[in-house]
RNA sequence: GGACGUGUAGCUCAAUGGAUAGAGCAACGGCCUUCUAAGCCGUAGGUUGCAGGUUCGAUCCCUGCCACGUUCACCA
């Protein structure tokens, strides 16, 4: 047990080692600390925390109330800062001093801690990981912002985190574009045309399949099955021939490849910066798929792995729960899983890291298990291996495909978001003052923000609707509430200065400032819980409830108004606090505030 | 068929085994000569998929069933 002061200690911390120095001296009985409850007290009751005593009736032998009222008279009596206790049935109501509030105000004035959870771990983080032969979509933005959004909260939890991307930029998807462009593009090149250059990439991806689907459909009319005419289309044939080549390193080809990638990269790069997503490097597929080979023939000398007599090479997990799974083809060609065998050995080497977090969706959970036990046969840590597994979007009409054209394309939406914000800007009129490029910073601030913060909102990991026709909230639970809050106490903070009031203290601590307080206490345990939880959402609601508190607070409490003097810097001392802390909440989504909305 | 997941208000989503299951949108009704109305207040809306079980207490845990999704490829 550290020596901390009591006064830095969390209060919680305290109410639980005090309840179970209760129950070891009144009942002699050691209770496990983590099974003692302190939340909250909900609204409508009186009191700051609440300590659930239902747990402890076996032990005490006594009605609910007697032994919350036993409790309660115990700790008060114990620490100093509880002001009063009210029991209600089996919840034991603590109230806390002003003292303690006015302590937890001046200690925060300084720095949040933060607690630490991966504590210094080195982790490796990879998300987006996109195909380079197609744009990015509403799904990429929903990996993208999670990512992003992951990489600062474990961050801010203590870990030292690294983020990377692995780009799939090699295998037959990325032939078929090019034997796409290379057949129909007439040497075109994305700036001839005037199209996004990783859109102009994804056109003769999709002009690929339609021709490709045509050959098909008129094989099968001449009397071939459906399954052999998928194979021997003449494009699919040439599409392999031109990935045999690339593989052979043919320059032809390799120069066609590294140039409609580089368009896509730039394509890319454009949308990455929109979304304030970066990394701090970057794998590509096509320089790492190789290793995962030699892996497997060392496995296989091993004996981990098996080879069938056509020379494919398998792994049997069953004993793990898990199915057999193919290695490498019969013609030695390695598989996705063979490359990220191989890729996760690449990254051991380049960082030595603690975990190596894998931000994919939920339908490669299997793969992932997989991995994680395909490394322990080879004798490394599979457990290193973390998934961060989340839902998938839909759409009203079920899951999005790219090749039936049925996705929301990220860029598109991005632009649409930020018009609806100029048309709701300007229908509200309050930027009208502002010079042309701060109006177009600010709609794409709330723009953006909002629709990070409709992604980030839903919990991770579960699958999410949307719907184009009604596209994303500028009302109620969005950003723009929250950014908006944030605004209008910058304008009153201001105010206040100009009437040359700029030390904010907090004098007082009435009902309405202690019911803020008690939700900017819990900041920390959010973090805390976002960390663990993998999962940003959890940051979501509390800055929501923050926001509508404040604004609840607002509205009912005159500030600069206020009938006197120790009232006014009280309240303008929280809506300082609040302000601060919907500002970090916010940049841990990767959302900007406007200084006018 | 096996494995995993989901099912909560008309819609989109919340709710570490706890107090009266909450928000937003949509609907209806109020609040701008007073700190920014992208705000606030109110009304209405629920058999938490169904049936059992565990317990002081279940939306949450267990079992069975129903519905939906994903996955189990010599695709990535």
């Amino acid at each position: 047990m550290q020596n901390q002061k009591t006064t830095k200690m969390r209060i919680q911390e305290t109410l639980k080692d005090n309840i179970c120095n209760f129950f070891n001296e009144r009942y002699n009985t050691a209770i496990d600390k983590a099974s003692i409850k302190i939340e909250k007290t909900k609204e409508g009751f009186e009191g700051d925390f609440s300590v659930n005593v239902f747990p402890f009736l076996r032990i005490a032998k006594t009605k609910p109330e007697t032994l919350a009222s036993d409790l309660g008279q115990y700790l008060q009596e114990k620490i100093n800062t509880i002001q009063s206790v009210d029991v209600v049935k089996g919840f034991l109501n603590i109230s806390l001093s002003d003292e303690f509030w006015k302590e937890f105000a001046q200690t925060s004035a300084r720095t949040i801690n933060f607690p630490s959870i991966y504590s210094n771990d080195k982790i490796v983080l990879e998300f987006s990981s996109p195909n380079t032969n197609k744009p990015l979509h509403l799904g990429h933005i929903r990996n993208n912002l999670l990512g992003e959004s992951m990489s600062k909260i474990l961050k801010l939890t203590g870990s030292r985190v690294i983020k990377v991307n692995l780009v799939n930029d090699r295998g037959i998807h990325i032939c078929k574009s090019m034997l796409a462009w290379m057949k129909w593009g007439k040497g075109k090149t994305p700036a001839d045309i005037g199209v996004k250059s990783d859109k102009f990439v994804g056109d003769f991806y999709v002009l690929f399949d339609k021709k490709y689907k045509e050959q098909v459909k008129e094989l099968v009319e001449k009397g071939m099955s459906e399954d052999e005419a998928k194979k021997e289309a003449p494009l699919i044939k040439e599409a392999q021939e031109l990935l045999e080549k690339w593989e052979a390193g043919d320059p032809e080809t390799l120069k066609v490849w590294e140039m409609m990638n580089g368009w896509v990269y730039e394509g890319f790069d454009e949308t990455y910066k929109k979304l304030g997503v970066s990394f701090d490097k970057i794998y590509y597929e096509s320089q790492t798929y190789k290793k995962g080979k030699e892996l497997v023939y060392e496995g296989l000398k091993k004996g981990v792995f098996y080879q069938k007599e056509d020379g494919s090479v398998w792994v049997d997990l069953t004993d793990a729960g898990l199915d057999q799974k193919l290695l490498l083809r019969s013609d030695q060609t390695s598989v996705y899983i063979t490359q990220d065998i191989g890729t996760f050995i690449i990254r051991d080497n380049d960082y030595h890291a603690d975990k190596y977090m894998y931000v994919v969706g939920n339908e490669q959970e299997y793969h992932f298990k997989v991995l994680q036990q395909i490394l322990n046969k080879l004798g490394l840590d599979g457990s290193k291996v973390v998934h961060i597994s989340y839902g998938m979007v839909n759409l009203p009409s079920g899951k999005m495909k790219s090749r039936e054209g049925t996705v929301v394309d990220a860029d598109d939406l991005i632009a649409e978001v930020i018009e609806k914000a100029k048309e709701k800007a300007e229908e509200l009129g309050k930027l009208d003052n502002l010079e042309e490029e701060t109006k177009r910073k600010t709609y794409e601030i709330i723009g953006l923000g909002a629709l990070k913060y409709f992604i980030l909102k839903i919990d991770a990991k579960k699958d999410m609707l949307f719907n184009p026709q009604q596209s994303v909230d500028f009302e109620g639970n969005t950003a723009p509430f929250i950014q908006y809050t944030h605004v209008r106490i910058n304008s009153l903070i201001n105010k206040a200065k100009n009437q040359g009031i700029d030390t904010f203290e907090l004098k007082v601590v009435d009902k309405p400032i202690r019911t803020i307080l008690k939700t900017l206490y819990e900041y920390p345990q959010i973090i805390a819980k976002a960390a663990k939880t993998l999962n940003p959402a959890v940051i979501a609601n509390y800055i929501y409830d923050l926001a509508r508190d404040y604004n609840q607070f607002y509205q009912t409490n005159p500030i600069l108004k206020a009938e006197n003097k120790d009232l006014k810097v009280s309240r303008l001392y929280v809506s300082q606090k609040v302000a601060d802390y919907l500002k970090h909440t916010l940049s841990l989504f990767g959302i900007d505030i406007p200084k006018k909305m």
